[in-house]
DNA sequence: AAATGTGAACTTTTTCACAGCA
DNA sequence: TGCTGTGAAAAAGTTCACATTT
């Protein structure tokens, strides 16, 4: 819609695809590890079985980024590691305020994963009086009075909300206006904000509902001769409705993908 | 190599696209928040407003469940709420099991919109023996030994890791081999499970990653005259590449789809 | 008049299969 | 020979636009 370029992309389109961007970050994970042990090369059926995804894909992926292999011989780890965290945008420095220090904020402060990788906790912000001062994972927390000085001072651009769904709509517009464009959002809320503001939003009960459908299906499937040999009997069973729903076979995925199939026992 | 049932479904399909199932956690909120302002009747366009979808979307999505609404009038708001959850499977009960009772499985514990919605938490579990015994949300936490036997005795198929990445996988097995048919992963590791049990993932750092991506991006794109006024030369701007990267506006989407655009200012 | 339900068009994503290169 | 990189095909998902129903 609005750009007018709808023509093919005529040289060497950047558009990178919504899907694979979202695949890097498993991607850079799998080759972090493998640069942890040493491991100098990998090929792209390797490194797809650590990330849990098809190698073709994994490969399609990679060719978005730019050639990257090497025919015959698999992918340089370091070199990839470095291509992806860069085209990530993660070898800048991410300054990062979480606002609602509940448990949840408090989980997601002391979450490692989180400093890691270009991502710095600026500040922890809560609207509790009470709370000031107190340190978590050894950082003070702070006033929401505070939220927009310190989105200036430390110049942060993304916002991870971890509050309760009432405060999250008003916290969102507190943050956009003081300058965060990217919002995390725990709350189970559908934040509103304005063109250019990218939210994720990231839901338990959500996942947990999603689970819920599929464990249903297995359930009202299990006398079609399916898989699962242990402890079946378990459920209700409520799954009555339409006739012999003889869909897929019960194999599922993971919320972007496949998940790799390998029997421990 | 388990099923070996791959024909096509054969007559009236009851799939459900995945994305549709996605989404419907969305809807049943939205109409969950209808139903408790006593709201009777909506129509696909507030409703999918309510959602932060688009309207089409919503009424294709319903499409694949029936045909409950009414032309010319809109959906019966209590009737929606019955018909969405009953497809999700959320009319029986659902016993789970949290692993990992760290600052985040504590989060999990305690929030809310777990303990709704048909799910129950029926055991909280720890590797610690110190936690052992120890209420959280006023649930003691039982040791490790203890879940294979709480899974059997309480009928659990659902499980909840949240604990560190090392241990996933082995909790994993344990659960598998126990009769738990679906995980939900929080710790950031790829988990291998026979065919048949399904995993979603919840990954902070990924969501972050996939958040500064953007962020990047827009950095970028600030020059090409776009949209985000206030506050944009606070980054370094790294993003020094491709040529001209004349993609999309910077408008972006969520993890699943549209967000609604509503200007605050 | 209003709003659903849905074929059809379109877009995005995944998978296939193999040419091409080390 | 082995493995990448990629066109082309297939599948999945989204959007359009309107006939249909209340």
């Amino acid at each position: 819609m609005a750009t007018g370029r709808t023509h093919r992309p005529a040289t060497r389109s950047r558009g990178i695809p919504e899907a694979t961007v979202a695949r890097l970050p498993l991607y850079l994970r799998a080759l972090t590890a493998l640069s942890e042990r040493s491991v100098p090369t990998v090929s792209s059926e390797e490194l797809a079985a650590a990330a849990g995804v098809n190698s073709a894909k994994l490969r399609k992926d990679f060719s978005y980024l730019g050639s990257y292999g090497t025919r015959g011989v698999g992918y340089d780890v370091e070199y990839l590691v470095y291509q992806i965290s860069r085209e990530l945008g993660l070898t800048q420095d991410w300054p990062v305020v979480i606002v609602g220090i509940g448990n949840l904020g408090a989980a997601l402060a002391n979450y490692g994963g989180f400093a890691s990788r270009g991502f710095r906790v600026a500040a922890l912000i809560d609207a509790d009086p009470a709370m000031a001062g107190k340190p978590v994972a050894g950082i003070p927390v702070q006033h929401t009075d505070e939220l927009e000085k310190i989105i200036q001072d430390e110049g942060v651009s993304i916002g991870v909300i971890a509050t309760p769904a009432g405060a999250a709509q008003q916290v969102c517009e507190r943050l956009v206006a003081a300058g965060v464009t990217s919002i995390l959002n725990f709350a189970p809320t559908v934040l509103s904000v304005p063109d250019g503001v990218d939210v994720r939003k990231v839901d338990l009960s959500i996942e947990l509902q999603i689970l819920a459908f599929h464990e249903q299906r297995k359930a009202g499937e299990l006398a079609a001769g399916a898989v699962v040999p242990a402890a079946a009997s378990r459920q209700e069973t409520a799954a009555r409705r339409g006739a012999a729903a003889g869909r897929e076979p019960a194999a599922d995925q993971g919320p972007d993908g496949d998940v790799p199939a390998v029997m421990p026992t």
